[in-house]
DNA sequence: TTGTAAATAGTAACTATTCCTATTTAATTT
DNA sequence: AAATTAAATAGGAATAGTTACTATTTACAA
């Protein structure tokens, strides 16, 4: 693969924030660096990137958002502000019943916890 | 809220099949009903219904689907073939712990496991 | 240097969904 | 049973997010 100074500035806007940024801002972001890039270029390098293993996607509901942090994590989503928080949960689901309940061969799980941040408790 | 045949309609097929169809495939089938119907309305109803508690929205990765189940349930997907099955999950991640290390009040949770449906295990 | 294939910018196309509006229709009133 | 009225519809336009296309540029190897 080719050097690419767009694909490096990209990684860069991804993997030093913890706001899961969409397509839409990490573009914005990226045209501060290079005036003209392209949103095609963005979205192309998104996608080149994942496959690479650098980043990871997240569906949030129906937007598709990216993670710099590519350790095996979880969500944790407020429900007043939106925001989404990296966690490690330690779920422990009997994954033997779902073996034999449903016939189904677990292999990767992907946990959205919906509730109220700290700015959002009182 | 006034009666409307299409409604009806629309409602009958997201609560008789566990597909879990896209709006796209309810319109298909429900053209087969009303000749004339159009998606628009086949929008509206899917958001009404689901405004009245009767059926569910799944966020299938970018994909939204509709779900006539709507008793508290989770969802397997099958890497290989696509297809979600509804399932009981008794996950008992330590909410305790979420609570104090993320200053984060869990208020309801949606799981995703991925993995090989009986179709798709040796 | 020069040649080349990969990557880009810019734009068009596509898909899923929502919005708009004139017409139709369910339900109420006469 | 006819008239009234506001909700719901059909059909199509508009929008947002994403992918596809293509001429040009550029990284990098010979």
């Amino acid at each position: 693969m080719r050097y690419s100074p767009q694909r490096e500035i990209i990684k860069e806007i991804v993997c030093s924030t913890k706001t899961h940024p969409t397509a839409d801002w990490i573009y914005l972001e990226a045209k501060k660096k290079v005036k003209n890039i392209s949103l095609g270029t963005v979205y192309r390098n998104l996608k080149t990137l994942e496959d690479l293993g650098s980043i990871k996607l997240i569906y949030d509901q129906n937007q598709v958002k990216y993670d710099g942090n590519t350790d095996h994590h979880h969500h944790l989503k407020c429900s007043e502000c939106g925001v989404l928080i990296d966690a490690e949960i330690n779920s422990n689901f009997n994954e033997d019943r779902i073996v034999k309940k449903y016939n189904f061969e677990p292999q990767s799980t992907n946990f959205f916890i919906i509730g109220k941040c700290k700015k959002h408790t009182k």
